[in-house]
DNA sequence: TCAACAGTTTAGAATAAATATAATATATTA
DNA sequence: TAATATATTATATTTATTCTAAACTGTTGA
């Protein structure tokens, strides 16, 4: 199945119809080799420099806003002024480089499951996620 | 000691000199019998409610980030609008209900230690959290 | 007592992310 | 292809947060 192709599908599953705009954003977001983190500032840029194609930022939000929806795309909860996203869906956690404003990914086999023992009646866990956030270590320099 | 002489000293700790606004900003964080999870926007409509002195969002806003730089509140890593600080600044996690946009303290013995086998050179790890996201089990129902 | 000053408070302006709007353009369908 | 339903876009709006500059407070030292 050509690239394209699945993109269309993804866009169908996720309510959309598949837009030379759309199409390109797929591209971007699925097409690498690897899964990566972003913002939408940083979406749209790459969009800009890759495309021939003109995105605007309302169409941007909107169709990264269904795939989050559809689950093609994942929030990462953190305090920042703009929020990031993550191309890789699967269960993992992730470093945050308070220094550098980065993230790294960590995989899910490098936690052990976090167990909580506590429940909330009447209320199920949906996700869980771990936060680590880093910074240099300056003691291991001497 | 009373009160307004522990919140002198927090002040002076943070680098701010104790005037009245700040040691309002003090009763309403330090006073209470639990800690609370609360947004700039809530802290201010409780001062305005509790007290016969007027607090601008700016000193609000100066006020909390200082404590938070000296660690006497701490911010929660949500992908929220707004930002929620936490004035439980020992180690523990939380629920996020995301019906109701609500958190709840998860206490550090309810969690098996979060155990990260990955490192990263030069990088040493400040803090882990733990965000579970609960939403309601309509499953628990039948 | 007062003048000088360092730090504060405040209202309002500025910034920036995210969302809404409404006119125009495009995709789908029958 | 015509009719319709949905998308795109530039622009305006909203909202949290930060910045600014002027007025204020309290302390110190002559």
């Amino acid at each position: 199945m050509a690239y394209a192709e699945q993109y269309i599908e993804k866009l169908r599953k996720s309510g959309l119809r598949p837009t030379k705009q759309r199409i390109k954003i797929c591209e971007v977001l699925f097409d690498a080799e690897k899964t990566f983190h972003f913002t939408i500032k940083e979406l749209v840029k790459i969009i800009e420099n890759q495309a021939n194609i003109k995105v605007s930022l309302a169409t941007v939000y909107n169709t990264v806003h269904a795939f989050m929806k559809k689950g093609y795309l994942k929030e990462i909860p953190l305090n920042a002024s703009q929020s990031y996203y993550d191309t890789n869906v699967t269960h993992h956690h992730h470093f945050f480089d308070e220094e550098e404003n980065k993230l790294i990914d960590i995989h899910q086999d490098d936690v052990d499951e976090v167990n909580i023992k506590r429940t909330i009646p009447g209320k199920k866990i949906r996700s869980v996620e771990v936060i680590a956030k880093i910074v240099s270590d300056n003691q291991s320099q001497k």
